[in-house]
DNA sequence: TATTGTTATACTCTATAACTATA
DNA sequence: TATAGTTATAGAGTATAACAATA
């Protein structure tokens, strides 16, 4: 595309400029991070991937949830939600009753183990945030996430 | 974990105050839509993915650069880019050529064809980024991507 | 010895369609 | 007919280790 020699040590910069008005290559490049802190403080030590924290989590806080509520406040598709509930209900963390009002849904409660595991996760991820957001200062953490959340309620556009 | 009847209509609104002080929750949730504008505006007309596309760009303004520089600037593992870079070069999007200074590197540079693509690619990115950050001031998008960068800087860490 | 890139493998996540049981 | 959930399948992303060539 332009005239170019050889660009000398394999470590010079790159020229990113032409990435940098793209919100996926921002979203992508700020999930690095945020994920590597997940796995250090929760996902290793307490063995829960990142769509199963976030459903124990919820789960904690929503008794009774039925899957396909789950599956709306997750953007997770039916299917997978299925799968992590079955992993989750495998290691006796949660049980999934039948729902005498429709009983085409079910209902999905924490087991004690699972309450307990929650409790321990959501600790845990008060120290995660504090490494992943540890430059920004407190109003400038409040004001990225009101920015993500108006960019996320597009999802359902 | 609390005393609780039947949820009723399954359409009932979770809580999930829960989640909302979790980087990684808004990320995945702005995500979506992202990644929805994405394949509506670029990767399903130019059959590109998400990886592909932020390649051919970045080699389109990057001219003859190394995979090892790819590597780092995405984020994407070494095995990784080569089999991008592979998927890539099958379609005659790009060329790969040993470095003369260092025969262990490759460079990359984009066909003609794939300096046509990026170009295109590049004009669709504008409505996409329209479409996905519609809801946001100019302000906003700014203070939105600075904040997100400065999340990223710490992946060196 | 260390680094660039490749190959191979395995695991996770995701999207889709087809199915069941209920409504 | 439509909905909640399940099953099955295939595609795509990612992580890892082992390797070849070169430095």
């Amino acid at each position: 595309m332009s005239p170019s020699a050889d660009v000398g040590p394999a470590s010079a910069i790159l020229d990113d400029s032409s990435l940098r008005h793209l919100l996926g290559h921002h979203l992508a490049q700020a999930d690095v991070p945020a994920k590597k802190a997940f796995f250090r403080h929760i996902g290793d030590p307490l063995q829960l991937r990142p769509v199963e924290f976030s459903l124990l989590v919820l789960i904690a806080h929503n008794d009774n949830v039925t899957q396909k509520q789950l599956s709306q406040a997750l953007s997770v598709s039916a299917p997978n939600i299925t799968i992590v509930l079955d992993r989750l209900a495998e290691r006796e963390l949660l049980t999934r009753t039948r729902s005498e009002v429709d009983r085409r849904s079910q209902h999905v409660r924490l087991t004690r183990k699972g309450s307990l595991l929650a409790r321990k996760a959501q600790e845990l991820s008060l120290t995660m945030e504090r490494e992943a957001l540890g430059g920004l200062s407190e109003a400038e953490r409040a004001m990225l996430f009101e920015l993500l959340q108006k960019v996320a309620r597009r999802r359902k556009l």
